[in-house]
DNA sequence: TGTACATCAGTGAACGCGCGTTCACTGATGTAC
DNA sequence: TGTACATCAGTGAACGCGCGTTCACTGATGTAC
């Protein structure tokens, strides 16, 4: 009865990783709709009721691995935010982009289960809210982060939103109260813009729109994110 | 023998029809990887072989499908834009902005279907290229008259693209010279960064990715699309 | 216009497959006294 | 420390389902002379 518990837990513990694992693999093999039950059964020698000792549903299976991915890519983006100096808000910007899209390319099917379409047939559950945070939470930070130690260029008038519906108004104010601290509503706006372009530039490499239009891909991505920091007010990352 | 052919060309050609139809219900209903012939022949009446005297398999009425959409998304981005003065440069951006918003929100699954993850096990012939450059022309002749009318304005130095590594000032001039003529390249180079942002949106806004954060999502695709025109150098829409 | 033949649409049965999930069971591990 | 009971992991068979695709066939439509 040690931390880790007795023997029986940590097996278990560690069964439920394998089959992650396993189900990772079909899923990078094969994608979403295409994962079974009984294919990681079958997979992992066992029989296919005995999935059901660790995950009472397909879809619970499913859920698990979407965490997963949230909880993936939200680590890489604050790993690389945390490789710059603090103040180096352009250096941020751009490392973590990067690395945002470097685990998308190693990882596209775990990618387009989260960002991509829907799985049909799928409710996600609220749980995964929590982990989906983490990448919109880094940016956030970095945004005030650049706002609070003045280094965030001002974007039209005096960064209020006369111009805009009050709805968004409200939602942005709601953004800027719990996580973007500081930031003038004006550019919280366009970081939220800017957060939409990043991850629908990574879709259209991903999912081939891109396809005969643009072939280097990592300098233009890298333009992107230079040109979409600038739209934000953010200084522009290093050469 | 007349125009439309014989009586069993003119049922052909409207079986075909019908069962797109019905095809496009369910890829409604349940999303592309549920699309099945047996299914679509059930509901048409048919039994399921019978559905191999017009689409060879299963894979060629997807097909069919996507290039429908294609079709479908770059009509409506087509007639928006030709809904404005040619003049009017700011009214048609923000016009085939929303027409391509409300065509998905409208068609939820066919928009996955073109710009979601790819359905697994599923590889897009290229007969599919010329219906998927439909909405880029649109928005590249709208650069493009912008440009040549002087309704763009300067982004950035000289228009150019001195930052820009190579590549990307190879794919950008490929664009210039046969999409949007007379732009400069930076402003080129920032309509395509516009062009992964507005279906970023759209995705993100679909596929639930706004969710507790931004409630109001038409001011705020507005909001979007007209600050992503400044971005591009192109005239404010009316307000 | 009428007939003989060719083309095509649609049928119904079948092949072979994989899926998620349930259930009664055996045997091993853990717990309480 | 030893025993009696409870908990849990994994088995194997089964249920009921739907799928894409093939194939030999019937009967209707179209074509050539």
């Amino acid at each position: 009865m040690n931390a880790t518990g007795t023997a029986r837990a940590r097996a278990r513990a560690e069964l439920v990783l394998e089959i992650k694992r396993e189900a990772r693999r079909q899923l990078a093999a094969e994608g979403a709709p295409a994962l079974s039950l009984r294919a990681v059964a079958r997979e992992l020698g066992m029989v296919s009721s005995a999935l059901y000792r660790y995950f009472p549903s397909r879809d619970d299976l499913l859920t698990a691995l979407i965490v997963d991915a949230y909880d993936a890519v939200g680590e890489v983006a604050e790993r690389a935010n945390a490789t710059r100096e603090r103040d180096d808000i352009g250096g941020r910007w751009l490392a973590v982009c990067r690395a945002i899209r470097r685990w998308a390319l190693a990882h596209p099917h775990e990618y387009a289960l989260v960002y991509g379409s829907p799985v049909p047939g799928y409710r996600a559950p609220t749980d995964t809210i929590p982990h989906a945070s983490r990448v919109p939470e880094v940016l956030s930070n970095l945004l005030a982060d650049a706002a609070t130690t003045g280094r965030l260029a001002p974007t039209g008038s005096d960064g209020t939103l006369d111009a805009a519906p009050v709805g968004v108004a409200t939602d942005i104010a709601h953004l800027v109260e719990t996580v973007m601290h500081g930031v003038p509503p004006a550019a919280a706006l366009r970081g939220v813009i800017a957060w939409t372009q990043l991850f629908g530039l990574i879709s259209f490499e991903l999912f081939g729109q891109l396809e005969n239009t643009i072939e280097d891909r990592d300098g233009f991505f890298d333009q992107s994110a230079a040109l979409m920091a600038g739209f934000v007010g953010l200084p522009a990352p290093p050469a």
